[in-house]
DNA sequence: TGTACATCAGTGAACGCGCGTTCACTGATGTAC
DNA sequence: TGTACATCAGTGAACGCGCGTTCACTGATGTAC
């Protein structure tokens, strides 16, 4: 049975992981301090070590919500395409986030080995749009590449290293699924 | 008239930038504070106010020397397989300063405006590299799509994204300058 | 229903650390006569 | 060639800041009789 102070407890590490993302979409990964955190939150820093063992169990619950959050987006696609904008639209929608889980790593963190779980989720959903039947051998091979190119242009575009020059990320972007679409094609 | 003491100044500064690049090679871009290269350079924090007005003047130089050994590593390629490797060889050299200038922004620095002028060199020899004739007016949409192909696949390697994943970058990467190639080719 | 006790959320003070940066000062090096 | 002076590299102390984390404590909440 769910106690009165269990039910308390989770909505606190909720809303102390609210905040979190909230600093981490405005201030970025540097504002994932504990301390600016639990001030953000309305509590003395100490406080947090109730809820939080230490700040790497933090930042692990998030790269864990974050993957989650990608695999439920991506979950229903049914095609190369919808995938590819379904994790557009993810990454659109909080760029810092996907910097987090996808950009240079955390100097100083390390993720403990299952969260890769989550994001295995996420490869078998790219696995499964890329089968064109289900003993696809090719399918992994489709399946990075496809992951390498919507990066590409997405991590290029969230860090702001298409400024300036003059063209719409968004049509690159068609572009490279379009791309995609037709090596598919071509090898089937 | 070069003095001594401009002599020595020069020799100075640029050993506090090799330092500066061994700290980001081995500890990466948080070993970037200028209290731990002074210690590593054998001299007080205070010391470097002499050679840098402070740490985002020396983040800039490093920032700009980075993008000067990139645009000369890949200035002599003459073709698009050629200036791909280039490109490899110089991120699989020293992967943090890959990430330092096209990974995750450094939080809390800014670039200024002028560094662009020697990241348009590489750029220049992509749009070189990617022309059939001087004319050509699609070069630029193939030089962005090699650049963001390229860097998808690097970017995710050197963030350590491939770990486990079983199969081999090196062959990953080759594919896709393949596939570079052949739509270059359609094309024309 | 009331009382005694245990549990636990949250606090403020403190620790040790490293950061960027300023400042007054020492001592060596170069310059001018 | 020697002397007087100016320049400048480098130092240690200090400032204010924020970090993660520990600890003793208060006060509220839940539990057992």
């Amino acid at each position: 049975m769910e106690t009165s102070r269990e039910r308390y407890r989770a909505q606190v590490r909720a809303e102390i992981k609210r905040h979190a993302w909230e600093q981490l979409a405005t201030t970025g990964v540097s504002a994932l301090s504990l301390n600016a955190i639990a001030k953000r939150v309305g509590m003395s820093g100490p406080a947090l070590y109730r809820y939080f063992p230490g700040r790497d169990d933090l930042l692990t619950d998030l790269v864990r919500d974050a993957y989650r959050s990608l695999a439920d987006a991506v979950q229903a696609s049914a095609s190369v395409t919808e995938a590819a904008y379904a994790i557009r639209e993810w990454a659109l929608a909080d760029p810092q986030r996907y910097l987090f889980v996808y950009g240079t790593p955390i100097p100083g963190y390390h993720a403990p080995g299952d969260t890769t779980e989550i994001s295995d989720e996420i490869m078998a959903v790219l696995l499964r749009v890329h089968a064109t039947d289900p003993d696809d051998g090719r399918a992994l091979r489709r399946a990075v590449t496809f992951w390498t190119r919507v990066h590409g242009v997405l991590s290029l575009e969230l860090a702001g290293h298409f400024a300036g020059m003059g063209f719409d990320p968004a049509l690159l972007f068609a572009a490279e699924v379009d791309g995609l679409l037709r090596e598919g094609v071509a090898e089937s």
